[in-house]
DNA sequence: AAAATAGTGTCTTTAAGACACTATCCG
DNA sequence: CGGATAGTGTCTTAAAGACACTATTTT
């Protein structure tokens, strides 16, 4: 029996439930730390963990509606927030991920700059950013395969840094080198070379653009004042930014 | 209400019904051709046109299970199958994209050698390789919003053979560069340059490796017999192959 | 004044691409 | 033999990384 066939004889009780639900990796940076939106379960299972924000798809609610509106409910920030990124990461449905029932859940990825501290929702629940070395420590012990999808969600993070504009969607409208470079060492976690860096960046097109203005003060510890650029119009970088680690790394 | 609660509070009567079904963008190389799986459906809606392969999750199989399960029911390849590469392309859920009910569906990528000719299934279906190019017309008319998945398969087919040995996927256990070049040529659609991939290609650490053999004959037309290769251990290619007409495409 | 930072210059090494060339094999 | 192909050599250019250096600003 295939899908037409199945659908063509659609009824709904001779098929097994099926939940569908959509979670959400949200990353910002605060205090010069990656960090991951998770929200403390109220009920079993796993009642006390740590879990990410997600819920269950509205009837006539698109997918990247749905985590919108998760991300919106647990931080307040408005589904419409002008610098909010998100793209689909993945879809995890192993037949046990739930023990209540069968779950197939759509992970989603969300990245912003300075996203505001978590805003207690209607229903009282606790959120907070929390630093992703510790969410991702294998004692932390994130509810269902969370920590699978939050992994999933910080390697993406890291390849996008190489080869798209990602970074610049964790910075403010206006921005310098030197932040873009802070967002490119706390996510790859490894200290970068200023000088190279700076040359690159400047050198691939359409990933930065000059708006002629410098920052009103020097750097917090001294240092002449920086020039302002906003994003540009790349959607690729080319050539990429690659990982310095990679060489080793990759087999 | 949040997902925690929602499930606690799980009634399979209380939610709109939502059918989870698996969709497969099955790639293979025929007569110096990309072409992709269609299957011709047998009843409404889009009765008689042409669709990707796929069907309904079954209740204790994993997603991944039911995407080889689907493809195996239409190329009558064992589930197996030594050399078949699957993986996750992307979930599609829009609410109107199946005109009777809520559908999301989980789309996978599989790549192979020499895929046989589709199998009559018991239920007599018709299935085509099809080349890519005629599929992914605009007049092909593919059913529901299978053109969306199709293109966004190509697209992850091309990128990936850049930075990932994919290539060797499409070719048999043991072949010569120049069947590998073929492969690069037929799914980016352009013409390489012999000698500097034949270079590139050996200088990239863990793509390919000597098998020491040497092929039968030369060529059709002439030219030395060509050594022999497997693939490498390498899960990343680095440096990668880019694509060459990268430079303008991009922004 | 001392220290830190922004930004630039320069050199070395690696990789990509263009082109040429030899050796081998088919018909 | 003529033509096509496998594989290598070499040169040019682009890019990455190491290092040095100047200018500017803060404490």
């Amino acid at each position: 029996m295939d899908e037409a066939e199945f659908l063509a004889s659609y009824d709904p009780r001779a098929y097994p439930p099926v939940a569908v639900t959509v979670d959400v990796v949200a990353f910002t940076i605060r205090q010069d730390e990656l960090t991951v939106l998770l929200v403390r379960r109220a009920c079993p299972p796993s009642e006390g963990m740590w879990a990410l924000p997600g819920g269950f798809v509205r009837e006539w609610e698109d997918l990247p509606t749905a985590a919108a509106r998760e991300l919106a409910e647990e931080t307040g920030v408005a589904t419409a927030h002008r610098r909010l990124h998100l793209e689909q990461l993945g879809t995890y449905g192993a037949p046990d991920r739930d023990p209540r029932m069968r779950v197939v859940s759509v992970a989603y990825l969300a990245f912003a700059p300075h996203l505001p501290d978590p805003v207690p929702g209607s229903d009282a629940r606790v959120a907070a950013w929390t630093p992703v070395g510790e969410a991702t420590d294998s004692t932390y012990g994130l509810a269902f395969d969370h920590a699978t999808i939050l992994a999933d969600g910080l390697e993406r993070a890291r390849s996008k840094l190489e080869y798209t504009p990602l970074a610049t969607k964790f910075v403010g409208e206006e921005f310098t080198v030197a932040e873009l470079r802070a967002v490119y060492e706390i996510v790859w976690g490894e200290p970068l070379h200023a000088g190279n860096f700076h040359r690159k960046v400047l050198s691939v097109p359409g990933f930065v653009e000059s708006t002629g203005g410098v920052t009103e003060r020097g750097g917090a510890r001294g240092g002449p004042r920086a020039k302002l650029y906003r994003a540009g119009d790349a959607r690729l970088l080319h050539p990429a930014l690659l990982m310095p680690s990679r060489e080793e790394t990759v087999r």
